[in-house]
DNA sequence: GATTACAGAGAGAACATTCGCTATGTTTAT
DNA sequence: ATAAACATAGCGAATGTTCTCTCTGTAATC
């Protein structure tokens, strides 16, 4: 593999175990089998490497999620399930091409995700991009919802953008919900708030 | 202020705006007003510090949540809604005398929950009791439903424990989408959010 | 022989921590 | 009443480690 993206992939892996700020670059270089000389070869800075961390491994994953929301096929209910198993990273609808990383070790999402919050807090340039996907995300189920009312599957009493926050706030509860009660079995839990959810909405 | 209080407070907000990992000795010393010499007669390390700021800031906002939860009057809908305004830090909720801080200003309780989080990936004790945290709350609403079943306010048809775990979806979630999109009146969401639900579970 | 891809010593700042010190109470003994 | 003995609270220079980053050296490839 190349040195740059195993320095890349290595310093992300550490990122997940021990957050943004706590990897040091003595760590990074030693987990990546290479020196001082050749990882200054490869980045500037320390600040440097984090930014194309952040940029190939964070917002490839937002973007990644974005498009393949957008190629899924089937009714309402499908698509809003296909969405949150896309957010926690559910390996049989993760696209191979779009995967984070190139390594054989599947990388954890939860601990992304609580990665990601790190990263809200600390970074704006995260922050943001954290925003633009939960304002894209909320653009997608509405459309969803549009359509599904339109195809008089769903309720159209109902305000599809009130409709729609209440399902993004299921959806990223979900997520939460994993980290808060990691034993709970997260198929089972998307299942029940979506069945419970769609015996709601459907006409 | 006791200066070992001060020391305390003041750590605990350059964690808020820095993260455990960002805030070095120096900047808490020079922020308290204090000296290395008098910091260590306080404190055995730094290590000792966090744990203890730890215990009072972040262990009693969960103990504190679940008791002032516990004591709520009301309807069932009622005593939903004022758990998540307990969860966000509600002014008019919170109790004063189980308030966070001691000196003037306002937590940001957003910010809080982004720092918990780095709580959770970082030190398993913090980890451990966000997870009790949950299975508190998990208790308390299950209890709130099946009081309103028996008092038959609440649609009997359901299982109480899915509902229950939905909705504890929805309350989580609701502080997470106030994450990502923080310009978005939580109060509003909130609302929304319930009266959805109510209209849902209502009989 | 020039460029590419690294090795590795080491500078210099920042880091948590130690230690000997003073200054101010607070008991206790005479 | 007062002096000795001790406890409490804080000071700040100094230490050793770890941090990021620079710089020179060295194989390999074209």
């Amino acid at each position: 593999m190349d040195t740059k993206v195993r320095i890349m992939e290595t310093a992300f892996k550490l990122f997940l175990k021990n957050g943004f700020a706590d990897v040091s670059l003595n760590e990074i270089i030693r987990e990546s089998d290479i020196t001082t000389g050749g990882f200054y070869y490869h980045f500037n800075s320390k600040d440097t490497l984090l930014v194309e961390v952040i940029n190939k491994y964070i917002f490839n994953y937002f973007s990644s999620i974005i498009e393949q929301m957008r190629k899924c096929e089937g009714t309402p209910k499908e698509k809003l399930k296909a969405v949150i198993l896309l957010i926690v990273g559910d390996d049989s609808t993760i696209n191979e091409t779009t995967q984070l990383c190139e390594s054989a070790e599947k990388i954890d999402y939860r601990t992304l995700h609580l990665l990601l919050f790190e990263g809200v807090q600390k970074y704006d340039i995260i922050s943001k991009h954290y925003t633009d996907f939960y304002y894209d995300l909320h653009e997608f189920i509405k459309e969803v919802i549009d359509d599904g009312m339109a195809q008089g599957l769903i309720r159209n009493d109902l305000d599809s953008t009130e409709l729609s926050l209440t399902i993004q706030t299921i959806m990223v509860g979900t997520v939460l919900m994993w980290i808060g009660m990691p034993e709970m079995p997260l198929e089972k839990r998307m299942e029940s708030n979506i069945d419970q959810l769609w015996s709601f909405m459907k006409k």
